[in-house]
DNA sequence: CTGTTAGCGCTTTCAG
DNA sequence: CTGAAAGCGCTAACAG
């Protein structure tokens, strides 16, 4: 049974009366092969749309030219503009990406990345779920032989190249944005995970507050669960609720994700707090819509289609066995904060 | 050279002293294979994590259990949600999709479209560029066997099974909204593309006029640009200044897309006209964010996670030869308006 | 310079 | 009930 109707090099062979293998080579461009014998198949293959059997070829050679990729979520502007990076790197290389989701379960992360393994994939990009804590199956296929690469959330138990942005430089400008506009009690709010987006982010905001002569308040600092989106919501809404009744109550916030900052701002909307009079907001996000938000949204913007496709551009040097440089490379791409109404000066 | 390091069958017969084609029988519950045979094998297997090799599989069989997708791009939530649901009834079915991106451009979708095919993906799903005008390499494909589904964006020159929005149906209830709220001279925000995507909500609208007794005036129609963000923008722009000069000029906007929906908020914002008191707003997008907006955004919902997982369970229905019906059917799942602050009533 | 052959991992007759 | 063998389309060693 025959994939599609395409031609094979048997096809071929056939009706210019050369063998297979002469016309494989002569496909290669292979040096063994003559001048005029090498254009003759050439012609006849693209009048009749030759085209290699993935499968065959993939067989043949031990690889599938497919790299897998494991997100959190599609629904996303930031992942949708990394996946775009990945697939851009990927289709200049002629990999294939397959793209799974992990919904922030830790369960259904290691689902995934067995049926890409199961499925072939020379090689994994993967943004870890929130959830997970235990990465000894990723670092046991990663002693397989299989290369891997992290990008967007990193962690320290894993060994590889890793690709993110510049989270603590982005949140230390992000704070140092609001003390520099007059703000004085900054909270933040972030997620309960252990993946380092999050430490990285809360060390940028305590250094803008150190190096600005500002002390720590523990509590103004709020992490919410993120595997759920109504559990999500919830958190947060306590959060602010939390915050607008403590004493010395915040006058601004800083969020750290892009669900968090968007809902933030619905529900402060919704609670009747004026942003910024009564409250200001600055948060990680990337979506094009902070404009034509109520007031429109100050953001730290991540470099995410860099950030995809650097990544993929790794994996695939590590899978065509690049591996040559001793150590593995840590890359933060640098953000940029980008300033509105939201944040507005009150001095 | 194997692929990973997975284990293979002949490394099971090897072990378990059978033969390769008992152990394949055996792992495909063949019932030419003993009992306790059998268990032997399942056991070994699992214990050593067997999985079939996709490439062997699919070479063997002339299918790759991998489906193409191409849509005109990532980075947008109502597609992402659409991929959402494509990647839940593939993977429910154990295919891998493999996204492309046309970027609304005819030609990179053909290239797409040719990268799946001699990528020997078993069929396609496609919601066309607004560019492409010419669908007759995707006809041939399909004379050549290709199961090919269409989704979201319909056309009538390809005769296949076809899955939408009921965009009609959408168009006429978000300007009767309009009409009931109150306003009368309701302009139309749409593109120039010869998808009936455009047709049918342009449609819908006159539909909903003509219904109130209201006369289509063909002055309040603009058609933009959509394949360069900038040209669109600078279309809108000129769009609601045109609008806003007429004589007569429009009360509410009826925008027939996301990208329009909601550039059109940001402008209208920018130039300094109040939504709704100086003009109502109504559009097509399903972005979450439409309570953040300012005002909150009025929206016209599309079922796209429901699209996506039907057009899919469509094709592998094809796929898998499921061809019984005689004829192709056009599905057109109910949208659903959501009412907010940008077409409050006036009345 | 060109052809023959073996084999990647799997399924599937066809024999035993 | 189990095994041997062919072949999917391709590459690559080895002959000629």
């Amino acid at each position: 049974m025959r994939m599609n109707n395409s031609v094979t090099l048997r096809d071929i062979a056939k009706a210019l009366n050369l063998s297979i293998s002469t016309i494989s080579k002569a496909l290669n461009d292979s040096h063994e092969i003559g001048a005029e014998t090498k254009q003759k198949v050439l012609d006849y293959a693209k009048k009749h749309h030759y085209s290699p059997n993935r499968m065959a070829k993939g067989l043949k050679e031990g690889k599938s030219r497919s790299i897998g990729v494991v997100v959190c979520s599609l629904d996303n502007n930031v992942i949708a503009q990394m996946l775009d990076g990945i697939h851009k790197a990927s289709t200049e290389k002629s990999y294939q990406i397959i793209i799974m989701q992990s919904k922030e379960s830790e369960k259904q992360e290691s689902a995934c990345i067995e049926l890409l393994y199961a499925g072939g994939v020379d090689g994994i990009l993967i943004s870890p779920a929130y959830e997970t804590i235990n990465f000894s199956y990723l670092v046991s296929l990663q002693d397989a032989g299989l290369p891997i690469v992290l990008f967007d959330r990193l962690i320290d138990q894993i060994n590889t190249h890793k690709v993110g942005a510049d989270n603590f430089k982005g949140a230390y400008d992000a704070t140092r944005h609001l003390i520099d506009n007059g703000y004085k009690n900054i909270a933040h709010l972030n997620t309960n995970t252990i993946l380092s987006i999050a430490t990285d982010r809360l060390n940028g905001y305590k250094q803008a507050l150190a190096d600005s002569g500002i002390k720590y308040r523990p509590e103004l600092l709020r992490s919410c669960n993120y595997t759920d989106t109504n559990k999500l919501n919830e958190d947060l809404e306590q959060a602010i609720k939390y915050y607008m009744g403590l004493k010395d109550r915040p006058d601004a916030i800083f969020t750290a994700t892009d669900q968090i900052s968007t809902r933030c701002l619905m529900l402060l909307n919704k609670m009747g707090y004026k942003i910024p009079e009564d409250v200001a907001l600055i948060g990680f996000t990337n979506t094009e819509l902070a404009d034509a938000m109520n007031p429109p949204l100050s953001t730290v913007h991540q470099p995410a289609f860099e950030i995809g496709q650097f990544a993929a551009e790794k994996l695939i040097a590590m899978i065509e066995g690049k591996r040559l440089d001793e150590g593995y490379e840590t890359v933060m791409l640098p953000t940029n904060i980008k300033v509105r109404a939201s944040s507005q000066s009150r001095i």
